[in-house]
Order: C-alpha cells, then structure tokens, then sequence
DNA sequence: AATACAATGCAACATTGTTGCAAAATATTG
DNA sequence: CAATATTTTGCAACAATGTTGCATTGTATT
C-alpha cells in the first residue's frame, strides 16, 4: 500500500513529500470523496491550507484525482480509476451523493448514458451527479 | 412580462419588493443560467450582496429558481420551467456549460436517462452536466 | 390611515481560495 | 556522500464569497 503511494507519484514525476503521500493515503483510504475541508480536518493540522490547495490542484493535472460537480457547489475529489492518461479527457463518472450524510460515491461501474445534444453542440465530458439515499441511510 | 413577474411572485406568497422584481426580470431575460457574480452586476450596485444572496436564497426554496452543479463548481441558478411545485422534487434537467464562454444553458427539451443504480440508492433527483463547445464557439 | 409584518442595508465576521517570497526539503550531479 | 540545483513548503497578506444580527425602511393588512 505504501509502495502504491509512493510508485503513483514517480510515475507522475512528483517528488515524494509528506504532505503528497499523506493526501495521496486519505484519497486511498476514503470511501466516498474528499472536499479540501475533509483533508484540512483528517490530516490533523499538520499541512499548511495553501499546501493542500496546491497539492489538490497537482493531483488533478496529473489525473490522479478529479473533481466532481455537487448540488451544493462544494468542491469535491475523487481518486481516478487509474491515472487517467494525462491530456487526454478521463473516463466519464456517475457520482451520487447523499442527501443525508453527504458522502459522495463514484459509481464507476455504472455506464454513463449517451444524450443527445441539439446541432452544434460538441461534448467534452459529461457527469452525471445522482442525489438521493445512499445505501446506508435509506 | 411585467405582469407575469408579480404574478409569480404573488402565487408564491412572496411580498413585491423591487429586488425581488428586479432579480426575476434579469432571469426570465437572461438565456442561459445566472452566478451571483452576474446579479450583483447586471443589477448595477442597486441592491446588496446580502439582499441578493437572500433573494436568491428565497427563490430557490420556493422552486422558483434552481441550482446546477457545474464542472468549475461556481454555483450558478436558473429559472424552473414552469415554478417547481413546493416540496416535490422539480423536473430533472440537463444543463450545458460551454468550456469557452461559460454560458449555462438548460436543455429542458432533452431527457435525462435513467441511470441503474446498486441496491439500496434511491433517486431523488438525477443532474447531467455537459461541458463542450456551444453552438456558438464550436 | 394606523398597525403588524417582512425585507433591506449595514457592519461585522467566517470561510474559501489565491499570490509572492523566503526558508526548508527533495532531487541531482560529480 | 557532499555540494548544488530544483521544488515544495509555510507564512503573510490579500481577494472573493457567503453568513448573521439588528436597526431602519418598505410592504401588506385591518
């Protein structure tokens, strides 16, 4: 597991630092996604706000974690299913989160449906974000 | 039109303040969806950001506006169809957001597929959120 | 028109996110 | 392994966004 961390991020051409690997491990260990609150609160203090700003942002240019749109506009991350190739556009997701307890699940299995757009329109990417009662709270 | 603004906001026991007016008239105009950012503007310093961010606030619990999750996760609004009944969930919607210019649109004509979701989720309201090039800019 | 009620503006504050720069940590080279 | 180059970090300062309490003003009701 630790070596998971740590070949992730060579393998992006990042330097291993404390703070990378100890976000990079909330990511791994996190059920659901992480909001910048989440990882300020887990990791305890221990990395200055700026620090896990820019970490969050370096994370998403390599493709290692994205960002999921919310009902609620709080930013959200996700770990990508493997890195997503860098430049090009990752897999789509179907995200849910929950009314209740607000956890956010991606739900990468589940296949994203194809819609059609009026003339003109060109897709880059497309989420689909559920709300509703997770599993637990149901 | 100036007629329908009171109207809807006298069916949603709402006092006729011009703030209230004047929000609703910048909604039914504008095409696409709205951020606080282009209220505070486009209403020109008449009102403050507190009377805004309540209007607004208002609006949404009345169903007369609602939110979309977007990808840069800026909250952005815009007008129901026809005013979300109270309590019900309102009509699920697609909504486009274009990587050039920014604009919101709410494609009401297009529908939103059922998505299967694992046992025990259940669905209170399904969000799919585009992002590409609109007619426009493509 | 007088009263009851609701919305507004203001001030103060909390939260979230950004930038520049010196100090510290990491990587690279001989 | 030590010396140097490169990156990352933490701090401070700032900007933007959002929230709350309260006196004042505006709207609705009788």
């Amino acid at each position: 597991m630790h070596q998971t961390i740590i070949d992730t991020l060579k393998r992006n051409q990042l330097s291993i630092t404390d703070s990378r690997k100890k976000i990079l491990e909330l990511f791994l260990h996190a059920k659901g996604a992480l909001a910048h609150f989440d990882i300020e609160h887990q990791s305890g203090a221990e990395f200055d706000r700026v620090t896990i700003y820019r970490t969050l942002q370096t994370f998403v240019e390599k493709g290692i974690i994205h960002t999921i749109p919310t009902a609620d506009n709080s930013i959200r991350y996700a770990l990508c299913k493997d890195d997503c190739a860098n430049g090009h556009h990752h897999d789509d997701h179907v995200h849910f989160m929950c009314d209740d307890c607000g956890t956010t699940y991606c739900l990468d299995h589940v296949t994203v449906p194809q819609v059609s757009l009026p003339n003109g329109f060109t897709v880059t990417q497309t989420d689909v974000i559920i709300s509703g009662k997770c599993m637990k709270c149901a």
